[in-house]
DNA sequence: TTACAATGTCATCGAACGGTGACAAATGGA
DNA sequence: TCCATTTGTCACCGTTCGATGACATTGTAA
């Protein structure tokens, strides 16, 4: 599965948690943060702090990885697969601003 | 690539942001953030927020996903594969403290 | 070396963090 | 239904966030 928001990643510890027979406050005791932080999260706070974050999902054995360059269709900020010569002239242009 | 840590996630930001040709003020704009905090990320931030961190990942085209269970050896908090009885019995005891 | 771009670092400030303690609402079993 | 567990939500508080502006350091091409 894929992860693009916090909603996401709400939704995928939610899952994992209920599916690891825990409720929120063991969760919360095995990942160290409060009851409260782990309720917020589930519901896709985006302010979140990424090392609790990733924390969590090391509680929950959830593995992220990162794949390659995004296929075309996929995802809306798709990268082109050439060199983009155009912007690297627009950079390598003196004045930045 | 698996990303277990901040310093994970500060060294692929680092590296897909080269691979683009971006200098860290071209991302930071991209992104919506600072150029400090484009810094302080790639060097490994404990304490980013979880959804400037999905942007700039977005903004890089860097795909992230979920796999199932974790493989057995490959990370410390290893999942049971089967149904862990004990816990949920464990659980299921009535006073939880 | 000189000069500029890129990166690293600092102080300041308003805003939001996460923890705590408390209570209400929802859920589920007897 | 009753009752206990779980989840959702609130106010308070000390801490840290990220933006800004400035300056130091490093990298690099002329």
């Amino acid at each position: 599965m894929q992860i693009r928001t916090v909603k996401d990643l709400g939704a995928i510890i939610r899952d994992r948690r209920k599916k690891a027979d825990l409720d929120q406050a063991d969760l919360a005791q095995k990942v160290g943060v409060s009851r409260q932080w782990i309720n917020e999260v589930e519901k896709g706070k985006p302010r979140a702090e990424i090392s609790l974050i990733l924390k969590t999902l090391d509680a929950l054995g959830v593995v992220i990885n990162i794949d390659g360059e995004r296929p075309d269709k996929t995802g809306k900020a798709a990268q082109p697969k050439t060199v983009d010569i155009d912007s690297i002239i627009e950079n390598a242009r003196r004045p930045k601003q």
